[in-house]
DNA sequence: TGTGCAATCGTTAAGTTATAACGTCAATCT
DNA sequence: AGATTGACGTTATAACTTAACGATTGCACA
């Protein structure tokens, strides 16, 4: 890995972490191209791959965005609950879930290698008023 | 809805039977332009629509693909096996795992509605071989 | 320090996935 | 039959992602 290829990393987790929800490529490439304007999609994508191997970013699969990780260091798959109303996304982490879900699919032989769990809903804040007339 | 729709869900729903593994929607495009060359991306991703909602197809949102249904009328999510080698799909439900999830986001007020349960790996066939010398 | 090597980068271009917009046509109701 | 409603087909474009390749960088070793 090259210091380019930080520095890159390094933009683009930032501009992930300023956000509260997620973004997609394109959005992050709009705001970088404010201090590159020749910058193309290839380099975000080479920079989200390398930043969600490691782990600091992650993808959500049903929205094709990402959001930055915010737990601390963790191997294991998150659960992410996504808020259909305001975007925003908050990630869990299980073990247990994890592992019942790996012993149902692992029922017929399948031996599971990555988890997408990703629940869309609506967020307490978004969700229906409770204490109020 | 009308005839015509009716008539477009059923021929991408034989389509999708008609294969094991999961279909891009440009793939079916592909093998519905045999009959109907003029067909264009709309008429299938709305016939999709439907049929997604009926759930009669399930969308595999980790590879923009889409399945048909494997079980009988289920209203509940399902949680998809797919194996990285063959591109099989193996359908299960599990109502427990599917309420220890809506749990365990439900905690902070998250209000689930639809879940996303995807595990990628690999299939008993695909697997390291076992009864083996 | 200079030279060669391997890896990664930026860039161009294209491939894939999905939807907006709009006029047309089918079905239904009176 | 004529009006009304909504889905349809079509065109066009938007959004997302990756292939390919030459250029550049950092590193190993003389």
């Amino acid at each position: 890995m090259n210091k380019r290829g930080k520095r890159m990393q390094a933009e683009v987790l930032s501009v992930l972490r300023s956000h509260r929800a997620p973004m997609s490529a394109y959005e992050m490439l709009g705001c970088l191209r404010g201090e590159n304007p020749r910058l193309a999609p290839p380099t975000i994508y080479r920079a989200l791959a390398a930043l969600t191997d490691r782990g600091s970013v992650h993808r959500l699969e049903s929205l094709n965005a990402f959001i930055a990780c915010q737990r601390d260091r963790h191997r294991q798959a998150s659960i992410m609950s996504i808020c259909d109303d305001c975007g925003g996304v908050e990630e869990t982490i299980s073990t247990e879930l994890l592992k019942a879900l790996s012993g149902i699919a692992g029922k017929s032989g399948f031996a599971p290698a990555r988890h997408v769990v990703e629940i869309h809903g609506q967020c307490a804040a978004c969700g229906p008023e409770e204490g109020q007339a």
